[in-house]
DNA sequence: GATGAATGAGTGTTCATTCAT
DNA sequence: TATGAATGAACACTCATTCAT
């Protein structure tokens, strides 16, 4: 008997993640992924229902990761609400600085999948922008951060920031270092945020 | 969507707003378009040469028409850079409140489109994008604010930031009034411009 | 503008008919049935929902001639018994040798399609069946045929046997004269009915 | 259907059968007959060389034990024609009472076996139908039945008959006791053969 | 210009069959 | 024998685009 490998599972996961950043989920074609993952096409239903678990699967580990990471931060109890900003942002540019193609599917897709349905969409992206929300919350109660601003709206104006810059990025590595944007994307939070 | 008599390419550029928004680009028919313009299917044709043609005469006229706003804006000498950049917040709220069917294309195929073929986008985005780190600039040099920041970087990060929260409120309108959203954002973006 | 010009509908249900009947409804292709209609793949499309509505539509065209005939026979008051079921077995025989093809299709897959959903099996067949049923009790109540036989039963095993005698003539026409067929038919089938 | 411990053959014979009853051959799916008899799919080729393989010997056991039992009743002596032919029917109606789900697959699927490749359809079913002519002949010969009939013909009428009531039958059990079915059959087939 | 019937290239998915273990 | 992961050929159906009228 044939054992799956396991190999194959996430060679497609990644073939898949390259594929969809360079076509684009819609134009990007089955045969290329199995063909880049150096399997057979059926092999691809073997591991996934079908296309879109692909997309989804790659969000869901993607939100995983990002959510631990930020949780592990927020437990910490040394860290002001500046610091664990602070590590937010080093924590998503440092998941696509290892892999920039991811940076360009986050971007590129996850809002049509998202928004195809809501409820379907990993718990943990909810997770982690909860936890964000709350990090500015811990912000405002501590007379860190002013109280004028609207802890929901903030977390997606920065949320949405970074995405466009680190899209940017993606596409042209060359045109900014990271870490520029970052220590920028760190400024303006930061001075946005304190009193 | 009502017959236009005599303007049939207005009318079918109106219903693909809706549809795209609706459905999104690629899940977007023709014949869906051209039913809710009230026309053939083939007139769809006559007027535009393509389907994505058609997308890209949505963003040709969105973002000319947010140039030439920001360049009077721009051009009025009694402003400060700050109230220039409320200004430009204020433009880019006002024409996606004015219709946020063209809020959700704009959010959602953009990118896909401008990744494409950068070099064929609508000019008038990038004179747009030049406009406002033009301000930005304005408004180091004299004094305004604070020399550290990258007028490239930050550009981007406010017009991310900008992009999500509009695409937020197209998708849900009711969750947050956008002159809320509008609020924190001019907050958000002054404190964290100004020295 | 273009016309349907209806000819294409017609020949795709005439090519359906032949390829059904060549290698049976499963491995006929959509490819093949357009290329013997002269058409386009797609244009199968422009007239039939699916494959199956290609096939529910010949049944359904098959049933409603042979119900009209059937109706015609009935109405006729100078016919006994006998004599209708006599024209019944000819309209089942002269339709089915005025297309083989027909006949094959029709013994091959009528009971696959109705098993499926014999709600949405047309109606005209039916009526068919209570007709000849209501043509053979009007035999027994005037006191022509045999009062111990089950009209519905009865009407089953005749129809079974001519759907087979049509199967097997069909695929080898030599074999039989298909007029020495309808005699043995009208010959086991009276004496069986008759006191 | 628990796992017959050393007889993976017979089981897979009998999900086969019970899979194609419900599905029909070409929706039935291997891996389906594979899980109901409690066997890997990869097994199901250890006994046969290919799906049809396995159609094909649910009709090679059918035909065997149906010709026995015939040849059985044809040569016991003390049976007239009429006699033989009522066990004829009998024989039929008793292996489908038995196993109404063989009888589905016989309706259903034996045309489509047998047209493909007429050579290689069981001998047992020739050697049945022949010794069914045989019968008849021999009905014909004692002057016991009317010399007027075609015995091919009567023969392939009456096995029409039988297999569609057994077919509505199978389909429907609750509708018609088989030995009203059974009853009827004996005496219209009777009636009609005799002078 | 306007139409909508006609086209046919293109692809996600299925599943009978194979084969390494 | 037995397994079930892996395969890849096959196909129904879609839909952007064309073009005869």
């Amino acid at each position: 008997m044939r054992k799956k490998e396991g190999n194959k599972e996430v060679a497609i996961l990644d073939s898949a993640i390259k594929v969809f950043a360079e076509y684009g989920y819609h134009k990007s074609k089955i045969y290329k992924i199995a063909e880049l993952a150096n399997v057979a096409t059926g092999s691809v239903y073997v591991y996934y229902d079908d296309k879109e678990a692909i997309l989804r699967k790659i969000f869901d580990q993607l939100w995983d990761r990002l959510y631990l990471q930020l949780k592990s931060v927020h437990e910490n109890e040394h860290l002001t609400s500046i610091e664990k900003i602070d590590a937010l942002i080093d924590i998503l540019f440092d998941i696509f600085l290892e892999n920039s193609a991811l940076a360009l599917v986050f971007v590129n897709e996850q809002f049509q999948l998202i928004q195809k349905a809501p409820e379907k969409f990993t718990d943990s992206y909810n997770k982690f922008l909860d936890l964000g929300e709350h990090i500015v919350q811990e912000g405002i109660d501590t007379k860190l951060f002013n109280p004028k601003i609207d802890v929901k709206i903030i977390r997606s104006f920065i949320f949405g920031g970074l995405r466009h810059l680190l899209h940017q990025w993606a596409h042209e590595p060359a045109l900014y270092p990271l870490h520029t944007i970052r220590q920028n994307v760190k400024f303006i939070t930061k001075n946005g945020l304190l009193k």
